[in-house]
DNA sequence: GTGAAAGCGCTAACAG
DNA sequence: CTGTTAGCGCTTTCAC
């Protein structure tokens, strides 16, 4: 802490400037400039003799003075509206931004984290229009929450997750395709020879919870198959755990169940187990979301998995593309994949007992 | 992507400036600087007025502006040094990001996320120098890595974990008591009981790996029990479960193990239960690091926490107070927590087989 | 194609 | 205590 060796009397400016690299390339600023902002309109050589400069100086190009200049800062605000307690929970917001950072990180452009727990939303909007950022992510998991969508008119934003309300979709986002995962993984079911499937599914005011519902319903009806299985969670193990005990309460056969997120169907395997049923053997279990839920549970949970780190990357390139005034859709939907595990294993290495054992 | 109405003829800036807040408040652009500034040497009655004026124009101040000015940027670096597959599979990171995050959110610096892969080391490297940020966070998990050591003599750095070699110790660091940690776990499985407590430890080019080990000998010796249990591994399940095969190879008796993170205790598992054994029964497990590996295992598994968003908290934290020239110490040691869980459960349970079932 | 000149919005001595 | 005066390092018309 003792003050150490900096401003040595007479010492040279540590860092290069572009006035530096002009004299040194013996042109003027504004061709320096040309040429780091690759301008076509330069000569050959005199673009090779600046380079060369800018090589041989180590030169970089100061951030604050371009933007200030240029009216552009090259930041991007990734903006994660959730109590920390969530955010530290859920596996899914890291994978975003891992995703976001990653893309970013081959750009020109500098992920600027902001975590705006409530008593500091305010702080965050007039930041964020405070001219300090040229867009902003918004990741808000399993929520459709757009309470910063009125900032669209002013800076460019792309969600993460398609908006709840109707009146609010002129904003551009990324989602998965959770009606589509949805029905892929109960046509799943269905081909492994289970016919009583159930559901248990997320919020009805959410999104993701609605999608997913209506996905195992289309499934369920193209298969010809009775769609009146469901019972709502909302997405928590406990309440996968109470949405299962009430399916199994109900005086019909079921073999299979769909659950709208890992965590619920971990719930539904301890209603099932407490029922002494097996799994898959009696009731095939499958999830939604691909995480840690998923793979440790035993038997191991087949699921949906989300592409995350995709989707934080997809968002950080749709906002790229629209602050460059390139088009881009202002839809994108992300594929989700199926991953096969031992829980919905089909039934027909039991084919020899089609007669119930008892 | 048609052009939007955008910089209608004659807009008046969407941004005041200082210069109106000035104006609006009747005095000069230094004045209110000051005020935003929060200096001293202004009067309560124009502290007032200047208040009133940028709440009036909800003025924010530019940030570009400011950094070129005043040669700070307060701005952050994180970076991780990381390859992007090591990077998605380590929730060790996510936490400790977070954290910092958090911690910055009430600060006026601003965290820039660098992922730096190999390959663009050294455009990281320029970034660093270039006079974008105040100063650097570096988190490489598990490793000590210090590669960026050398930029500590350009721009403040603080590391996460303690460096590998003696000689780069000049560096600041926060890490986890690792050797207390380890001491106090180990403790917990002589209290339950074990006498013949073996270890897999990690790699012993890592710092955590060694001071891991070294805190298991040290409890061992205290206790007066033998330390001579010990086996390697590399810190994976596999290696893990490799490692536990050649502890109950040798024809000693083991009726307990820590492993030196829960990803080889996970391991663990499969090769005492590969060989009939039951935990705690047989073997009590105990890991380290507290993340989904020892929550999900079964049984649970007894584990030492690592406060991975403190940690990133207070690396915040202690660089802040360097840039700021504030006191700080160069070294902080996070302290652990140990979580009991069924896999160490004690012995005494037992006690009436204390002749051996066989 | 290239250079000259005029700032971008703010801070930081220095006077007063 | 407050105003004046210079820039910070770069981009960007506008001439040449």
């Amino acid at each position: 802490m003792t003050s150490t060796s900096e401003t040595g009397p007479g010492a040279h400016s540590p860092v290069p400037t572009l006035e530096m690299v002009a004299a040194a390339a013996g042109v003027s600023r504004a061709t320096v400039s040309r040429v780091v902002n690759a301008s076509p309109s330069v000569s050959g050589p005199v673009t090779e003799a600046v380079n060369e400069a800018i090589a041989r100086l180590n030169y970089v190009p100061n951030r604050a003075a371009r933007s200030l200049a240029s009216r552009r800062t090259q930041v991007i605000a990734l903006v994660v509206p959730e109590t920390t307690a969530k955010l530290f929970s859920d596996p899914f917001f890291a994978s975003v931004v891992q995703g976001a950072a990653l893309y970013l990180s081959d750009t020109d452009y500098t992920l600027n984290m902001l975590i705006s727990s409530e008593t500091r939303s305010e702080k965050t909007r007039r930041y964020l229009l405070g001219g300090n950022v040229d867009g902003a992510l918004v990741v808000s998991h399993h929520s459709g929450d757009h309470s910063y969508e009125h900032l669209g008119q002013s800076l460019p934003i792309v969600f993460g997750g398609r908006p709840l309300l109707q009146s609010e979709s002129e904003s551009y986002f990324v989602d998965v395709d959770n009606e589509a995962g949805a029905a892929t993984v109960t046509r799943h079911l269905v081909e492994g020879g289970r016919r009583h499937i159930a559901t248990i599914a997320g919020p009805q005011d959410m999104p993701p919870g609605f999608d997913r519902l209506r996905g195992w319903s289309r499934a369920m009806d193209e298969s010809g198959l009775d769609a009146g299985l469901v019972e709502i969670g909302d997405f928590t193990p406990e309440s996968g755990a109470a949405a299962m005990r009430r399916l199994l309460a109900r005086a019909v056969p079921i073999d299979g169940v769909f659950a709208a997120n890992d965590q619920m169907a971990a719930g539904a395997y301890s209603a099932i187990y407490a029922e002494g049923l097996r799994i898959p053997q009696d009731i095939a279990v499958a999830g939604f979301d691909g995480n840690y839920f998923s793979s440790t549970a035993v038997p191991a949970l087949t699921t949906i998995n989300q592409p995350s780190h995709e989707l934080g990357a997809k968002m950080a390139e749709v906002l790229v593309r629209r602050i460059e005034n390139k088009p881009v859709q202002r839809v994108t939907l992300m594929e989700t994949t199926l991953v096969v595990r031992p829980s919905t294993a089909p039934l027909e290495i039991t084919a020899s007992q089609v007669i119930p054992p008892h």
